[in-house]
DNA sequence: GTCCATGCAAAGCCTTTGCAGTGTG
DNA sequence: CACACTGCAAAGGCTTTGCATGGAC
């Protein structure tokens, strides 16, 4: 097995080439920084935020400034191949968008634990909802804080709940 | 009609006396600006932010500081009197919360209007959910973004609605 | 060669906090 | 009369931006 391997292989070539015409679509550039995060984002199964990001992209070597990840989460977010979401800290966070899967989230107010789900029939009031108000959804949203099943068996929780809850800003 | 009026109204006395309460139960003091504030927050029609709060209060006289408010609102929060929520950008957004009502938002991009609707088979379905995940839940927030009635009639949407729903951070 | 992209550092925005003085209970 | 509250100003965290240099096409 001494076959000669391409000095920097494709990790993720659909939404490398989904990007790549992004960015020619409006006449931007396929920068080395940009390939790479995009690579980072899609290597992350979860969510992260901005600094996370930068960090990770730096333990890989990347060299990249902060103003760089920013700069190009949003084009992603743009491209549709990112989301950007609150999870009721300060903070904005990221995901990976794969395919055109959509899931909302419980929050563990406890442990920060995120799980995702996906309920057709949630999606389905939402556009009904929608309809009666003749309102045009293009985005939308569902987060559900409280104390996931570990926590509650833990019994933990109820700390500073309350001033948790308070901080929520979701 | 002269007769005496009491030199200063209850406005809401249902709510200052919950929020008396609650104060009282942590040994924290009724002072003017918080009463000040209460009024003010329960006088709002619609949601408010911190800074608009801050000048409502100012022009009606109350000579109180950004961190009073920010202080005051947190209390508020902690007691139920007030929810704080994330409407897309990058600042809190507050709303008096009248009785046990829960509404969630429909949040238009082009014109900022904020619908509110409550759909109880909404609330019955986050339950399942719940229930199926074992997930004890405290607070839930739900969102819908996208054109109102009133703008896609208008036919002024999409100036730069790419742009604004990257910057949603919610 | 022309723009666009990058990094840096500074600024921005919203929010929180330390401190000294003031007021409530 | 103790302890909580206020205002101020400074700090804090996250994000954006201006500018000069470097890189893609």
């Amino acid at each position: 097995m001494t076959r000669t391997q391409p000095p920097r292989r494709q990790l993720h070539p659909e939404e490398q080439a989904r990007f790549e015409a992004f960015l020619r679509s409006r006449d931007l550039k396929c920068t080395d920084e940009r390939k790479a995060l995009l690579d980072a984002v899609f290597a992350s199964k979860h969510h992260f935020d901005a600094d996370s990001l930068h960090l990770a992209l730096r333990q890989k070597g990347n060299e990249i400034s902060r103003a760089t990840v920013y700069r190009t989460l949003d084009l992603l977010v743009q491209c549709g191949l990112v989301r950007k979401q609150s999870l009721g800290d300060q903070h904005a966070h990221y995901e990976a968008v794969h395919g055109d899967e959509h899931h909302d989230h419980l929050i563990c107010l406890n442990c920060d634990t995120v799980i995702e789900f996906f309920k057709p029939d949630l999606e389905a009031m939402q556009d009904s909802i929608c309809l009666e108000f003749k309102f045009k959804p293009l985005h939308h949203n569902l987060q559900i804080f409280g104390i996931c099943r570990a926590c509650q068996a833990k019994g933990t929780e109820g700390l500073d709940l309350a001033h948790r809850v308070s901080q929520l800003h979701a």
